[in-house]
RNA sequence: GGGCCAUUAGCUCAAUUGGCAGAGCAACGGACUCUUAAUCCGGAGGUUGAAGGUUCGACUCCUUCAUGGCCCA
């Protein structure tokens, strides 16, 4: 990463430049232009059109965009600016502009965004082009930009200066372009179900609904701590007692941990909870979402991720927690259902054990060693034991285990949900067990939250829930390798003042 | 937290064994009215991420630090 731009003599020639052009009466940044079509419009509308007929076409077109490259000729230059759409060739010419207004364009540098008006014509390569009749400057730019073939290559540099990797990498602004379109289908397959959106605290008393370490932060004038958001969770049940019956929300939560490739302290989830279902009604649901999105986004269910053929044509595969350790883990329930084994067999993975740590917790370590990353195929993996999953409804036939699953893909997790636990006095005792972790020294232990309890107390009708981790299922969708590629401004330590 | 790797002009990249820091694009001056990574001519542009050290001599070797990437915890 370079720290010396300051020093650049690129930028003060620009800084120079412009101050000359203000001197003469130019206004580098004005804001009168008004664009009147998009260039993808345009192209749609005549590019398929002759010389001939393009001729009879006597429209004048206005718009505006970046110029983004220069071929010049003396008297006669071509460019090609760029708008939010798309980009679309220009010709200037000094026979049609006059020798000044001419000679203004010229001083024009690639990255300064013009207006231009003008008519259409093919050239003789056959590329659609404005014949410019006029243009006038609307906002000039003082740094250059990078390098026309290349782009911006530098990692650290697209990701603190993403303004200019949208500009220069059509891949970056794609990805985001299809991140909003996820978005806009996540919440139209819901609304359509009868879900309703809705917005929780982000900043809690009481960090719930999942197992992570927590942001603090301090609210002055209440003198209290506060947290920010790990999960939704606790809030979007609290609606179903209201009388919500289906509820989700798309927001960012916040967890105090390691970033990598798979984690980012701030991520988008997904939750969605609907009364009167359970968590097979989930997986049906889940497998209906999934294959939508990747219809409309790709145009079919067969997806590559990063060299992995996936096909996300429903149904899945479907395994029990502890059927994965065995047929994916190799494990045999002797092993893993055994404290010492389990705890051994861990630490020959290279993992620390601590003391507080549950046969339980040791089984979704192994799960996690020797499972998860085999899951390329779309994997549902149920029954979680109870311990691992406070908040889960216990399975009628065996109560040391939940109706819950987990959804595995490419050998990352997901989803997860499960049939809610709605009965209050099982939470309470659930929480005390986490309190009970968390004293032994367990952080990411749940907090005792008593309002939840009492919310149950009124009356939860029996429900299922999901997370869903949107930046992964972008990630999933367009074949990204971190997550980073998928948010638009990932965190990054300061930089050096330049 | 640990390991490995990277950091050279605005951008993309070179630099042999430790021996004159280069190229393309961009920018600057000039020629040029159908180019599209335009072409041609000319000149310029550097605290080699930072600070130390070794050496006659350091982009290159050593130490520390910073930022980033990948892997592991």
């Amino acid at each position: 990463m370079s720290t010396n731009e300051g020093r650049s003599n690129l930028i003060k020639q620009r800084y120079d430049k412009a101050a000359l052009m203000e001197k003469e009466g130019i206004k580098l940044f004005p804001n009168n232009f008004r664009k009147q079509i998009d260039i993808k419009d345009i192209k749609e509308k005549y590019a398929d059109l002759s010389s001939e007929e393009l001729e009879k076409v006597q429209d004048v077109f206005v718009l505006a965009g970046r110029i983004m490259a220069i071929r010049s000729f003396g008297k006669a230059t071509f460019a090609h600016i760029q708008d939010r759409s798309g980009k679309i060739q220009v010709f200037f010419q000094q026979k049609e502009l006059g020798k000044d207004k001419y000679k203004f364009f010229k001083k024009l540098d690639i990255g300064d965004i013009i207006g231009v008006k003008g008519k259409l014509f093919k050239t003789k390569t056959g590329e659609i082009t404005i014949n410019v009749m006029d243009f006038e400057l609307v906002t000039k730019s003082l740094r250059p930009l990078p390098e026309k073939f290349h782009g911006l290559k530098d990692v650290e540099a697209r990701y603190r200066k993403r303004y200019v990797d949208l500009i220069v990498n059509p891949k970056a602004r794609e990805i985001f372009r299809v991140r909003t379109r996820i978005l806009k289908l996540l919440r139209e397959f819901l609304d359509k179900k009868g879900f309703m959106e809705v917005e929780t605290p982000m900043m809690q008393v009481i960090p719930g609904g999942a197992t992570a370490r927590p942001f603090e932060t301090y609210h002055n004038a209440l003198g209290m701590k506060l947290y920010l958001r790990i999960a939704p969770e606790l809030y979007l049940k609290r609606l179903l007692v209201g009388g919500f019956e289906k509820v989700y929300e798309i927001n960012r939560n916040f967890r105090n941990e390691g970033i990598s490739t798979q984690h980012n302290p701030e991520f988008t989830m997904l939750e969605f909870y609907m009364a009167y279902a359970d968590y097979n009604d989930l997986i049906e649901m889940t497998q209906e979402m999934f294959s939508t999105l990747a219809k409309d986004i790709l145009g079919t269910t067969k997806i590559t991720y990063q060299d992995n053929e996936i096909d996300l044509t429903p149904p899945w595969n479907k395994l029990s927690f502890y059927e994965s350790l065995e047929k994916i883990g190799g494990l045999s329930a002797s092993q893993y259902g055994d404290y010492e084994k389990a705890k051994e067999l861990v630490k020959e993975l290279g993992e620390n054990v601590k003391d507080y740590e549950t046969l339980a917790k040791l089984q979704t370590k192994l799960f996690d060693l020797l499972v998860e990353p085999k899951l390329i195929q779309p994997h549902f993996i149920y029954h979680y034991p109870t311990e691992v999953s406070p908040l889960s409804r216990r399975n009628e036939e065996n109560p040391s285990i939940t109706d819950r699953f987990e959804l595995f893909i490419a050998g990352r997790e997901m989803a997860n949900a499960f049939s809610e636990l709605n009965d209050p006095r099982d939470q309470k005792k659930r929480f005390e067990e986490q309190v009970k972790e968390k004293a032994q020294g367990e952080e990411e232990a749940h907090f005792m939250d008593e309002d939840y309890v009492r919310a149950l107390e009124y009356g939860m009708p029996p429900a299922a829930g999901e997370g869903i981790g949107i930046d992964r299922l972008v990630m999933l969708f367009t074949d990204s390798p971190s997550i980073r590629e998928v948010i638009l401004f990932p965190l990054l330590k300061p930089e050096k003042k330049e």
